[in-house]
Formats: structure tokens, C-alpha cells, sequence
RNA sequence: GCUCCCGUGGUGGAAUUGGUAUACACGCAUGUCUUAGGAACAUGUCCCGCAAGGGGUAGAGGUUCGAGUCCUCUCGGGAGCACCA
């Protein structure tokens, strides 16, 4: 017997399967269903890594099973070829970019053929081709020309170091995404995809969409669409404070607009702040502001230019004029602060200190004040409920900082000293009258107030559903002086001190519950005095005891009545600015003309093709290296015939990938970007396997460019992506990510070199779940390598004249059954240690060559060289392995198996018996009672009840 | 800070979705064979206990005949968002 050497069989193979053309896919195959399995295609970076052995070797054992199962499996790959790391590697290594490129793709090209994937080469896709890029300019002028692509003067991001415009979605940590230099914003008139148009469509489409919740939460946080109201607050004299130019008095320029999710809170708005961006309009158009406020303005925009600090201490100043409140006409401050942002919703909000978190730290710096609307709503409110309004304090002593209780010995229940209010008294008058009868004590001082909520209970002693709205303060004991207690009331009470944490849990062991340990909390962290959820409305005039959720509603009507707010949705999405001032990217197919402004190049003279330039090196003066071509820049008008440019920059290369898959299905059309006929054979992709990275970029822009291209009448599938998954990362075998600097780099050619490719599939494969990843263990692969040897030396104990063994029999249908449906979930590690365990159970046995044949076709998807040449050297087979069907699963002989059965006495497991498959309840019970194991816990006693789990288990209760 | 995910042997990880916890591997130990190799094979490998048995899935409680799996809290780790009104 020949000794199992992957290095002498794998190249074979795989020249055997190319010049079979195996995996050349056809767009039609009778009696077969499509299905394209996508994974995201490489950017030629010069050499494979470990992950890239995982991106594609994986699925392409799906990709494999599913082709056995009969479906007509398209398994693509291509290069995503233009951007960024070309350019930097060429001015290092003073090659050209297409040079460079064109080397790595021919390199990895030959590496990835190394893994003996089934990936169909003749629809290869390379973004740099013309013939692909002239399609993404098409789409561009098709998008112009709808206006769903605009060119607008916008505040970007710039990345210094690279000298390009990035998008929102490439600042990560107000970082470049690449090159982690810091980011800075610059105004510039830049090219814009209309991404918003689909803002709705972007978080709705997911609804019906098998992807992991992770990724689609990704997708909807990005676009974060928030419903509330945009309210008009009315500036008094506008025309002489604001704008004194402003002719038409009845204009809405009269008013401040907000945008809040929490028209609820709008009686306890004390204030109006803007943001700088705003501020700095109505100083455009004639604020005579004080110059404290107008530096003010001007250095806060300086700072944001700069970017973010790290210090996120919120500043602010008084604008110095009022707005007035359009739902009880009260007059409040303006105020100007930089915590409000002006791209999002308005550019303003109003000023709810009490119940918004950032509002409250702003209230507390510049001490202004805060009124409470909203009370956190404890238990369920009654009808009939009595009314009561109460105090109670948290007391603390200075010498250790503990808390007082009160124990009413009669209920054993916990209370913080507290009562209801007589009359008109007001909280400090009530506080010290009650504080002083439960507890006795004579000298304290009233501090911090800790907010008010409102509970509903049943009171037992006064036998009475009650609401109750309470509000506490921290009192500070100053000594023990006291008085004594009135008999009569209070001889059930006991005071008892304690820490926080203690008298949380005291207060919430009561019976009849009280809540109060939510001032016990407040109290420890003030910042839950600010309450920001749903609660019941009060201090609202006539929407006083309405739920939040209703008030809102309510109270957007009435504004809506007089004309001054309306419902509105607001979005986080901005359009996607996609020029880039770069050299290797795909050029802007738009002419500007003096005359005539920016004309689209005629659909028919494309590609614009990237002009060979030797110098293609960025300016700091943000202008593309493109202008250095003169004679590519210097063209006629198409409209007017008159001079005019090209335009100069080039597009993000997330433009490219955004429709890669639609090519594969018609990769060579040189008519369409893909005929529509094609497309609805393979699209909306099957399954579409690749990194966590790709969540909000490469995946909400490939969304859009189907949904618009759907729009226009191109595409069948708004939705690109039917199922989704991404998949984990392999780390370094000291479970840190793979890098140079760390060391802990794994060289796939090296393993493949050392162990095959099929050993370095199946490793990948079975380190854990596709979803997870995780570390490369040095000593892992050698157990599948073993396992590999295993079943070459298996194999080769073949002998036409045995007959079917009957062990294996029944173990290849299991492993059939259990096989597949790990392959179709992912499960490759199960799916391997399936494998194992099935040779585990047959090594020892002799098989039918058909038997032989069977293991063989289960270990194919997995280990695609080994199995074909054990197929065919072997067993004697002329035709590939990889042109079989998967063994049929026959559910029929699983049932009459002998299987065993656990006994458990109350739960526990006390013997198992060995029974055939279906066997009845009644007989298992009485095997179950005369087993010698389970009678000593079932004698004598009384069988309460018997818990059957038919060909599992059996539970005796006693 | 908010949201989501995850904690199982020395290690990677299984557990048919509420029904034998630690499958399958790695590593380790002992042995066999062998002209030392990055072998192969056999046996063992959660803890206490001679055994019967008991304990055990980060910790504490709960629901259930039965919990790694469901619920509540605490601790620890990771990811995403982050002045988004």
C-alpha cells in the first residue's frame, strides 16, 4: 500500500477538475434548482491568508453538499481590486498600481486553486476590468439622472494621511478606518449617493430576511430611525432680535423648530438650546448676539472642526433671548450648547432636565432649573384607587453614613419614615412634622431632593387599593438627640440603621409592596433622579395622570391643532459621499462645462478609463490626481460642444462591491451589466457567507444599490441577500489576532506544504463553530491529518469479495442523516467530528465496495482530493466522486435499532435499559420496576407519578 | 453610559433545543512495538469516595418530575453604538 501523501495527490486533481471544466456552472440545468452561494470577494493584497482559507474552503463544503443534493450551485469568486493599499504599496515599492495589482491577482489567483474549492473561474469578476468598471459608471449616470446621485457642498471627514474624503461609515473612533489617522472635517463640493431615499426600506427590508439578529440590529442602529415630533417654539420679536431683514412676519422663521422623541416631557421644558450650527444661521442673517455669545458660537464650531476631544464636558452659554413654550405659553430661556448637534433632527431641542440625562448634567453645571413631569409608574393602577400624596426622607447619620428604617412589628414590614400631607403644608413643613413623630429624632437638616414617584397597592389596614405619589429627600441626622415616641401610634415601631445595599433588600421583602427602595437607589446614584422612562404625566395641566405613551399622542394633536408641531420620524443615515481624491478607483464619469455645469459622458462612450499617469500621487490641496492628466482632462461639452473637464475625482471603492454579485450571473455581457433574464435565475442570492466588518458598510450599500437599481426597473430582487451569515475570526495560536508585529502569524502554504489542503479545510473546519471562530491550534490540525491517514489505510483494505457488513450499514444511514444536516447548518465541526466518530464505529469492519463507496461521498464536501482519489485509484471509478449524488437517508432503519433507555428515580438517572426502538411505555415500566438497580429506590414507597420520554427515558416520581 | 452576545475539563469544543453533562479531537500519563519519528497501537484522564453513592456547566436564587439549556439578580469576558434629543 502506497503511503497517504497529500503533495503527490492534491495538484493532480485539481489540474483533473479544471480541464473537466467540473465546476463550470451553467445558467440553466433541467430538473435543477439554482442557488448561489456568495462569499465576499478578495482584495488583492499580494498572499492568502489563514482567513481566506476560511472565508472560502468552508463554504465550499456547502457549496459541495449542496451539489450532491442536486442543486445547481453556483460557487463565484472574483477581486475587489481598486482602492487604497495599491497606491500606498506603489509609492513604497515604486511600482504602479495596476502593475501591482495585476501581480497579486495572477499570485493569489494560483493560491486560491490551491484549496480545491469548486469555485467557477469562467465567471471570475475583477473590479478593475473596464469592461466591469464601465457598468459601475453606467449605474452612476443612471443614478444622476434619477437623482439618486448629487453633488452638494457638505462637511467631510478628511483623512490627512490618506488625502481623501471618507464616509461616515469609514470614521470608526473619529479615526480613519485604514490608516487610523485622526479625522478631520473640511467643506468641500462632493458626489453623493441619495442612500436616504431607502431609509425606510433599509430597516423594513430586514423584517422578512434570514440573517443573524446581531447583524441586522447593525443595519437598523445605523440607519436609526426614532419617531417623535418636531415643535415650533415662537421667538417674541423675532424680526428685531433674529433677523431684521426678514420681510414676511407671518414666515416660520419666527419660530425655533425642535425635534424631541418625548412630547410627553414638553411642561417641563425650562429651557430652548441650540446647537452652534444653528446659532451661527441667525447670526448670518442678523442676530445682534453679545460677544460673549457670538465667540462662544465661534469657537465651539473651531472645536468641532478639530474633531471630538476626549474630554466631553458639555459647555454652553444664554443666548440672551426667550421662546415661548406653544403649550402653556411660558416664557424660557434660549439657550446655546454643543452638546446639540446640527445635522441631526432640527438642530435644536427643548430642554427637559428631569427627564433626559444630558439635560440634567447641563441643568446641574449652569443651575437651571429642573421640573418634573413624568413619574416613574410602580404596580398596577387601580380604578377605584384613594389618592394620597406623601413625603419620605432617606435618613443617614454622619458617624457611619448608614440608613434609618422603620419596622412596623404588627405587618413585619419596612418603611422609610414618611407621611402624607395635611392640607397645603408644604414638603419641608410635612418632612419635619413626620420625621420627627416616627422617628423621634430633633436636629436634621433637609438636602438633596430625590424625586417623585407614584405606586399603586392594596392597603391591608385601611383595606383600600391606593395611589400614591411620593417624594423623598436626603435628610442628615446632625445628632441623636430625641424625643419620645407617641404611644399610642407608633409602639409597634422599631428603628433599626443599616447600609444601602441591606436596606434595599429589607424594603423590597415587603408583602404589600411599597417601592420605596427606589429613593434607596436614587440616593446611592444620583443620576436616576433624572428619569428618562414612561411613567405617569404630572405638572402637565390637563393631561395630568395620563401614561406617557398616550400623552404623547395627545399632546402632539393639540399642537398639531394650533399649528405649531407635528409628528416626524428623524434618521441617524446620511447620504454617502462616495468621491474619493485618489488615483486608483473608478473615475467619475461627469464632465463639467463652464456653461453648462456638470453633464453626465454619453452611456455610450464608456468606460471613462483610468488615464496610465506616472505621477499619481495625492496634493494637500485636496484636489485628485487626476488633474495632473491633462490630456484625459481636457474634453468637449456634450451639450454645448464648448471646452470643458473631466471631473476628477474617483469613486469609494465600496461603489465596486456594491453590485459584484449581479456581474457573476452574467459576467461577460457586454449590453448590460447583467441581462435580467440571468439574474432572475440566480438572484436574490442564497446564502451569502462573510466578515462581522462588512455590517455597515459593505452590506447597507449593497442593499442600495439593489433597491435602487430594483427601483429603476434593472433588478428582481430589492433584497440582495436572502440569508446572511458572518462568520468569526481565526486568532494566532496564543489567541491573539493575527499579525506580523505579535509573531503569531499561520502561513496556510506552509500547513498545506506540511499537511495538505485537504487537512487544512478539514482543521479549519472542525476548531469549532464557522459562526465563532477562534485560535489556531499548532497541534489541532495533526489530529485531523491522523484522522486522514486513517481513512487512506481504511480504504485500502477493499476487497471486491466481501459482502455488506450490517454494523456499517447502519452507521453510514446515521451519519448520512446527521452529516447533511451539519453541513446544511454550518456545523462543520460537528459535521468532522461526525466523520470521526462513524470510522471510530467501522474501522474495524470490513465493507462492500458500495459501502466503501458511501463513507467516501460523506468525506467529499470535506476532503475533496482524498476522497476523489480514493474513488478512483481505489475503488476503480471513472467517473469523479464530485460528480455524485449524496447517499440517500433511509428513515426506515433507524427506528428498529436497538437503543437505550435511562431510568430515572426523581430526576435522577439510576439505570439505563437496552431496548428496540418503539418500544411501549407499559413494558418499559415494568423493566423498569423489576430492574435490580432501581428497586431499592422504589421499595416501599409510593409511585406518585411516571414521566415517559418514548425511546429516551422514563421518570419515576415518588 | 446604552444595546446585544457569551461564561461547560489542562486546551478547542459536543449536548438531537427542557431529558445520560463533558461526545469528537488536542494535550497529558502508563504500556506495547520500534535501527528515536513531527510515528503507530492499547489503556486511562471533571472532583470526593475502597465501594455504594455524592458533588459538579462563573456565583446566588427561582420555575419544573427533570435545567448547561427557561426566568431574576450578581460577577467576569467580548462586540456594536455613543452627546442621535
Amino acid at each position: 500500500m502506497v503511503k497517504y501523501s497529500p503533495q503527490k495527490i492534491e495538484k493532480k486533481w485539481q489540474k483533473y477538475w479544471e480541464a473537466k471544466k467540473f465546476y463550470v456552472t451553467k445558467d440553466k440545468v433541467a430538473g435543477k434548482e439554482n442557488k448561489m452561494l456568495l462569499t465576499e470577494f478578495a482584495y488583492p493584497s499580494g498572499n492568502l491568508h489563514i482567513g481566506h482559507w476560511y472565508a472560502f474552503s468552508l463554504p465550499d463544503i456547502k457549496a459541495r453538499y449542496l451539489r450532491m443534493k442536486g442543486y445547481n450551485v453556483l460557487y463565484p469568486t472574483g477581486f475587489d481590486a481598486f482602492g487604497l493599499p495599491a497606491e500606498n504599496a506603489a509609492i513604497k515599492h515604486n511600482i504602479h498600481p495596476e502593475k501591482w495589482t495585476k501581480q497579486n491577482i495572477a499570485y493569489m489567483t494560483r493560491q486560491l486553486k490551491s484549496m480545491g474549492t469548486m469555485f467557477d473561474w469562467s465567471r471570475k469578476v475583477s473590479t478593475i476590468d473596464p469592461d466591469y468598471y464601465a457598468w459601475t459608471q453606467w449605474m452612476f449616470i443612471e443614478f444622476y439622472k434619477k437623482g439618486l446621485a448629487y453633488r452638494a457642498i457638505t462637511n467631510v471627514n478628511w483623512c490627512p494621511n490618506d488625502k481623501t474624503v471618507l464616509a461616515n461609515e469609514q470614521v470608526v473612533d473619529g479615526k480613519c478606518d485604514r490608516c487610523k489617522s485622526e479625522v478631520t472635517q473640511k467643506e468641500l463640493a462632493q458626489w453623493m449617493f441619495k442612500i436616504t431615499e431607502f431609509k425606510d426600506e433599509l430597516i423594513d427590508g430586514l423584517k422578512n430576511l434570514d440573517w443573524q439578529e446581531t447583524a441586522k440590529l447593525g443595519q437598523i442602529n445605523w440607519v436609526g430611525r426614532s419617531q417623535g415630533a418636531t415643535i415650533k417654539f415662537q421667538i417674541p420679536n423675532y424680526k428685531s432680535q433674529i433677523n431684521p431683514n426678514h420681510q414676511n412676519s407671518k414666515s416660520k422663521n419666527e419660530f425655533v423648530e425642535v425635534f424631541t422623541t418625548r412630547p410627553d416631557t414638553i411642561f417641563g421644558a425650562t429651557a430652548i438650546v441650540i446647537s452652534p450650527e444653528i446659532a451661527q444661521k441667525w447670526l448670518s442673517i442678523g442676530w445682534q448676539a453679545s460677544s460673549e455669545v457670538k465667540s462662544y458660537v465661534k469657537k465651539s464650531l473651531a472645536k468641532r472642526e478639530l474633531e471630538r476631544e476626549e474630554a466631553k464636558e458639555k459647555t454652553g452659554i444664554d443666548a440672551g433671548i426667550f421662546a415661548v413654550n406653544p403649550i402653556n405659553n411660558q416664557k424660557i430661556p434660549v439657550w446655546v450648547a454643543d452638546y446639540v448637534l446640527g445635522h441631526y433632527g432640527t438642530g435644536a431641542v427643548m430642554f427637559v432636565p428631569a427627564h433626559d440625562q444630558r439635560d440634567f448634567e447641563f441643568a446641574k453645571k449652569y443651575n437651571l432649573p429642573v421640573k418634573e413631569v413624568v413619574l416613574p409608574e410602580f404596580g398596577q393602577k387601580k380604578p377605584n384607587a384613594i389618592f394620597r400624596d406623601s413625603v419620605a426622607a432617606i435618613v443617614t447619620r454622619s458617624s457611619d453614613d448608614k440608613i434609618l428604617l422603620v419596622l412596623n412589628k404588627k405587618n413585619n414590614e419596612w418603611a422609610i419614615p414618611g407621611g402624607g400631607r395635611d392640607s397645603n403644608d408644604d414638603d419641608v413643613t410635612t418632612l419635619t412634622r413626620e420625621v420627627k413623630e416616627e422617628t423621634g429624632y430633633t436636629d436634621f437638616e433637609i438636602k438633596e431632593y430625590l424625586g417623585q414617584i407614584s405606586t399603586n397597592f392594596f392597603a391591608s389596614a385601611r383595606n383600600v387599593e391606593r395611589t400614591k405619589f411620593q417624594k423623598a429627600y436626603h435628610v442628615i441626622l446632625k445628632n441623636e438627640n430625641s424625643i419620645p415616641l407617641k404611644p399610642d401610634a407608633h409602639e409597634d415601631m422599631e428603628l433599626h440603621w443599616m447600609n444601602a445595599q441591606e436596606s434595599i433588600k429589607k424594603l423590597d421583602s415587603n408583602t404589600s409592596i411599597s417601592y420605596e427602595s427606589e429613593f434607596v437607589k436614587r440616593f446611592l446614584q444620583p443620576s436616576l433622579v433624572c428619569f428618562s422612562g414612561n411613567g405617569v404625566l404630572v405638572n402637565s395641566g390637563k393631561f395630568d395622570g395620563m401614561d406617557s405613551q398616550l400623552a404623547k399622542k395627545k399632546i402632539v394633536e393639540e399642537l398639531k391643532s394650533k399649528g405649531v408641531g407635528n409628528f416626524q420620524k428623524t434618521y441617524r443615515l446620511r447620504d454617502w459621499i462616495l468621491s474619493r481624491q485618489r488615483y486608483w478607483g473608478v473615475p467619475i464619469p461627469m464632465i463639467h462645462c463652464p456653461a453648462c455645469g456638470y453633464v453626465p459622458v454619453s452611456q455610450k462612450e464608456l468606460p471613462v478609463k483610468l488615464p496610465p499617469l506616472k505621477d499619481f500621487k495625492p496634493a494637500d490641496d485636496g484636489r485628485s490626481p487626476l488633474a495632473k492628466a491633462t490630456k484625459w482632462l481636457n474634453v468637449t461639452c456634450p451639450t454645448c460642444k464648448g471646452p470643458a473637464q473631466r471631473e476628477t475625482d474617483t469613486m469609494d471603492t465600496f461603489v465596486d462591491s456594491s453590485w459584484y454579485f449581479m456581474r457573476y450571473t452574467d459576467p461577460k455581457n457586454k449590453k448590460a451589466f447583467a441581462s435580467k433574464e440571468k439574474m432572475k435565475q440566480w438572484l436574490p442570492v442564497f446564502s451569502y457567507l462573510g466578515g462581522a466588518e462588512h455590517t455597515t458598510m459593505h452590506l447597507l450599500y449593497a442593499r442600495f444599490f439593489a433597491k435602487a437599481l430594483h427601483k429603476l426597473g434593472y433588478v428582481n430582487a430589492s433584497e440582495p441577500f436572502l440569508n446572511r451569515r458572518n462568520r468569526g475570526i481565526i486568532l494566532g495560536p496564543d489567541n491573539q489576532k493575527m499579525s506580523k508585529s505579535r509573531g503569531n502569524v499561520v502561513d496556510p502554504d506552509q500547513e498545506v506544504k506540511k499537511y495538505g489542503a485537504d487537512a487544512v479545510r478539514m482543521y479549519l473546519a472542525f476548531m469549532g463553530p464557522y459562526l465563532h471562530g477562534g485560535p489556531w491550534n499548532p497541534g489541532g490540525i495533526t489530529g485531523v491529518y491522523r484522522f486522514l491517514n486513517r481513512v487512506w489505510n481504511f480504504v485500502h483494505t477493499y476487497d471486491v469479495k466481501v459482502k455488506p457488513s450490517s454494523v456499517a450499514a447502519s452507521a453510514l444511514n446515521n451519519y448520512t442523516h446527521k452529516i447533511g444536516i451539519d453541513i446544511g447548518d454550518l456545523s462543520f465541526n460537528t459535521g468532522v467530528s461526525n466523520l470521526m466518530k462513524l470510522l471510530n464505529e467501522i474501522e474495524s469492519h470490513h465493507l462492500s465496495k458500495q459501502q466503501y463507496e458511501t463513507f467516501l461521498k460523506l468525506l467529499a464536501p470535506f476532503a475533496p482530493h482524498v476522497a476523489e482519489e480514493l474513488w478512483q485509484s481505489v475503488l476503480k471509478n471513472k467517473k469523479s466522486i464530485h460528480l455524485q449524488t449524496w447517499p440517500v437517508f433511509d428513515k426506515t432503519l433507524v427506528g428498529s435499532e436497538k437503543l437505550w433507555i435511562m431510568v430515572q428515580v426523581n430526576g435522577k438517572v439510576r439505570d439505563k435499559l437496552e431496548v428496540a426502538g418503539g418500544v411501549s411505555q407499559k413494558d418499559v415500566e415494568k423493566m423498569a420496576e423489576e430492574s435490580a438497580k432501581i428497586k431499592p429506590w422504589i421499595e416501599g414507597k409510593q409511585v406518585r407519578k411516571i414521566i415517559f420520554v418514548p425511546n429516551k427515558l422514563i421518570n419515576i416520581v415518588i
